[in-house]
DNA sequence: TACCAGGTAAAAA
DNA sequence: TTTTTACATGGT
């Protein structure tokens, strides 16, 4: 039985969901965990991008309970972003080339991490590497510790929880230097013994403040906390803007492709205003889809 | 082959 | 205090 979501608008489900390995183009397939265990969500887009509407269902071994049901829409809700409103960002700003890509993305929304936790070790992996390298490790360490679950043919694995990543040496049979394992196993270890709780960081009043949380942990610079809170929660006043990719977009679209310093790149992203993390992600996706 | 790719901590200067 | 280096992997 669907459960159908309605999102604040504008809202364009396929395009938004098009960054994620799990988009068949038609559907969205989130593995989760719930107290009751593996659930795969699988969710649709209906309606338009102006009265945009989720269609949402939960396929588990285990009957779910209602606190479960309610507890896995709730994060569906949260991961997909529903509630921010695109327009105060699309209002923002009178710069001509985000304007354009204003309209040519117009629903664009991020899609969130399923955890702070889970955000932090992609950012972790994606330090240094390209992005191609990352994502086939990310794949392992999803099949090497998460837990699987079947349907329609295809295996899909949840993000595995911090107690499972515990061994540097298997961290690194995914693909990840000495270094990047010790940082993941180390926060993993602190957050399974209770004395990291990752996902009350959202709580601070101010960005900045969660960022400097995020820095006193070792492996976790400004570039790896700004891409964590970018990932994993509705907040886009943080832009790495030294980030090598972002960089290239900047150039791409405000220097005509050509080299450019750090200081014009920062110079550029300084005139986007509140909602920069936003923006650089609208210049991110409007590369890769050859705008 | 060498170098670079959405960095960081630790060593060396 | 500032600068340099090691690091894993895959693409060019």
């Amino acid at each position: 039985m669907a459960v159908i979501l309605k999102a604040k608008p504008p809202f364009d489900f396929r395009l938004s969901a098009g960054i994620s390995r799990d988009f068949d183009g038609e559907e969205l397939r989130l593995p989760l965990r719930s107290e009751a265990g593996a659930v795969l969500v699988r969710i649709r887009g209906e309606g338009t991008v102006e009265e945009p509407e989720l269609s949402v269902e939960l396929e588990s071994k285990e009957a779910l309970s209602g606190t479960e049901r309610n507890w896995a829409i709730a994060t569906v809700s949260r991961m997909m972003n529903l509630d921010m409103n695109l327009r105060d960002f699309y209002e923002s700003t009178d710069d001509e080339v985000l304007l354009n890509l204003m309209v040519a993305l117009r629903g664009l929304k991020v899609i969130h991490t399923s955890s702070v936790f889970e955000a932090l070790v992609y950012a972790i992996t994606e330090q240094q590497i390209s992005l191609n390298v990352a994502m086939k490790i990310e794949q392992r360490i999803a099949e090497r510790f998460g837990e699987p679950i079947d349907f329609g043919g295809e295996r899909y694995h949840v993000f595995p929880e911090p107690e499972r990543l515990n061994s540097i040496e298997d961290l690194k049979r995914c693909g990840l230097s000495t270094r990047k394992a010790e940082y993941i196993r180390d926060i993993s270890t602190a957050v399974s013994e209770g004395r990291l709780e990752l996902e009350n960081i959202r709580d601070h009043e101010r960005t900045e403040e969660i960022i400097e949380d995020l820095c006193a942990l070792r492996g976790i610079g400004q570039w790896t906390a700004k891409m964590t809170v970018m990932r994993s929660m509705p907040r886009y006043d943080v832009l790495p803007a030294d980030d090598v990719g972002i960089r290239r977009c900047i150039s791409r679209y405000y220097f005509n492709g050509e080299r450019i310093s750090q200081q014009q790149a920062e110079e550029t992203a300084g005139r986007w205003g509140a909602y920069k993390g936003l923006a650089a992600y609208y210049l991110v996706r409007a590369t890769m889809l050859g705008l």
